[in-house]
DNA sequence: TCTATTCGCTTAATCGTTTAAGCAGATTTA
DNA sequence: TAAATCTGCTTAAACGATTAAGCGAATAGA
């Protein structure tokens, strides 16, 4: 039925040698193996001839690594992490190692079952954007001594590697950026979460308040459940935009809150920036293309992504070495949602 | 250093008996092994106690199914693609299986390139979005009987599995639309290219504009090339808003030929649809919040990821069966961008 | 009581590679 | 000339799992 591929052991008995010798040729190591000049070039005739195919997976067996490692985000299909995916499919091919993605919907069970799977496969290694409730599977990696970078999040708590972004600068520079360009009453919109790189956006986004001395209200920030996102953002911005201290601009601290919280203000026909300014985390076409071009911070997702790889390679070649902490700054992308107000209001 | 993970012969070792059995009693074989009850108890409580974990490497070596399959796309931060990925990962997962990705750019030699460090790592299957060229990769995947199903593009030349959306039809109507709504002189923006489904999209173009008793003219058609895109689409437009017979609406062909194409029209300071009416190919969140919404063919991503899983799924079971063809309707979503015109025209 | 059958287990081959160890024969060294 | 080294090759174990075949001992059948 299937042509069964051709081994070693196929090329050996063609050519009349040992396996040993055949093995040798194909991985470049004549001079280790003492191999004859002719036998040589016998095999690599023979070998061409039937078409050898390595098995990396006998290979893998064999030497315990697979040069493959798995890749666990969120959610491949939004753009932030499809980006970053693409990124870490690249660098990695550069070294050499095959990516296997999964996405964790922001979900710890079904991370942790996602590297279950992979470790079985014998990944090499991990890179991973981590769901909120993740620490056990972090504390496992670590137990089983298994190398990964935390990418994007990470534990402060836990002594790990990791590549992030600087996120309370990141939320310090949109919400200074809205205050020098004259709005006053800024709102924060964050998904509902304990997780480390939201409460630093949010404290970021405080100290810049306080530090142009305008006291953060409490109505200001609004938490939206990342499961319940497309309602509970229309409450979020309705009562935003229509409490007891309407805001005059918003950061929205996601991609996702960004692109339903933007479908939103456009039902209410609310203008922008005249009747709100917007300053967005996240990244994607969508905020080129806005009547209105929405000012975001970029965080540079080709060094996140290359640095996460990098940074796995180190540590697959030394597993003991120290831990490393890179941290990337986002820079602001001013567009005509942040523009300047004008002082008659 | 790394702890060395318990194996079948580390069970054996402690329960003191053979491999043979603790494989047995691990794959749910007790009864055909005919293992003892407490043995069979005592290898399960070692088993959990030393945590075992299968190594998928070795299963598979042995048994010559690895329960992965290779998805060759585009380009994974293509929003259709990723969304495709997202589509084909699920249900594989359904059926046991892990995907790795690929990237190809649409470029031919980096597909061949990508499946052959695929087929090493012995993947069951593929499912494979062709780039132009990939004559050969077809070919040479039914050559070495690996099975396969191309997914949204396909040759017809050759007899293969696919799924695939109707792409003459979905033109057909996506022109239709606008002739209805009042546009006369309607332009078609796609990619150069010799694939199938490019010159399907054409076709039904044509003869939508034929059958409403409208002369196609040359100059209403561009194509411009992948790799230069962002400069060849400034002149398609150019040429088609301010040529000799301007036209009055445009289909894009493909999601990455409307953002060009939109970034463009905003810079001309045209507006859509008074100036020029829209509908597009592809789908995503950019057509959604424009300031005209764009109307668009919408492709049942989640009913093609589903279908090319299941295809591919049923031709593990039975590699000899007849080859299938799955077309599947794309479905207009009118929206602002070919609202009807105004008569007074 | 003698032969079949069943039970509970082990042995060993297999998947495709890698690589340390060993073995003749030829060549060099002292 | 005997010992040491080099050359070109083979043998065989190992990675971790699966599974057909086989082997005593106990049980059943007649």
């Amino acid at each position: 039925m299937k042509p069964k591929k051709t081994s070693l052991s196929d090329i050996a008995k063609q050519v009349g040698v040992s396996t040993a010798l055949v093995s040798y040729v194909m991985s470049g190591k004549e001079k280790e193996g003492r191999v004859g000049l002719e036998v040589a070039q016998k095999i690599r005739d023979v070998a061409s001839e039937l078409n050898y195919q390595p098995n990396l997976l006998a290979k893998s067996l064999r030497d315990g690594r697979t040069h493959t490692i798995g890749l666990i985000i969120a959610d491949i299909s939004n753009p932030f992490f499809a980006n970053i995916a693409r990124e870490v499919e690249d660098e990695s091919r550069k070294n050499g190692y095959t990516v296997i993605i999964g996405s964790s919907d922001e979900n710890a069970d079904k991370a942790w079952d996602l590297m279950n799977v992979l470790v079985n496969r014998q990944v090499d290694g991990f890179i991973i954007v981590s769901a909120e409730g993740s620490e056990k599977l972090v504390l496992h990696l670590q137990a089983i001594k298994m190398p990964f970078v935390l990418l994007d999040r990470h534990f402060p708590q836990f002594e790990t590697d990791f590549v992030v972004t600087d996120n309370a600068k990141a939320s310090y520079d949109a919400c200074s950026h809205l205050i020098e360009s004259g709005y006053r009453r800024i709102g924060f919109v964050a998904y509902r979460s304990r997780m480390f790189h939201i409460s630093e956006r949010i404290r970021g986004y405080r100290e810049a308040l306080i530090n142009s001395q305008i006291t953060p209200k409490v109505d200001w920030l609004k938490e939206v459940r990342f499961e319940a996102t497309e309602i509970e953002i229309r409450t979020a911005i309705n009562e935003l935009v229509r409490g007891e201290s309407p805001i005059d601009a918003v950061i929205f601290s996601t991609y996702g809150l960004a692109v339903n919280g933007l479908k939103y203000i456009n039902e209410l026909r609310l203008r922008v920036p005249d009747d709100l300014g917007i300053v967005s985390f996240g990244q994607a076409e969508v905020f080129d293309l806005y009547y209105c071009p929405i000012s975001f911070m970029r965080q540079p997702i080709d060094v996140l992504g290359k640095n996460a790889v990098d940074l796995l390679m180190e540590r697959l070649q030394n597993p003991g070495g120290v831990r490393q902490h890179i941290t990337i700054d986002a820079r602001l992308v001013a567009r005509e949602s942040s523009r300047k107000k004008h002082k008659m209001e």
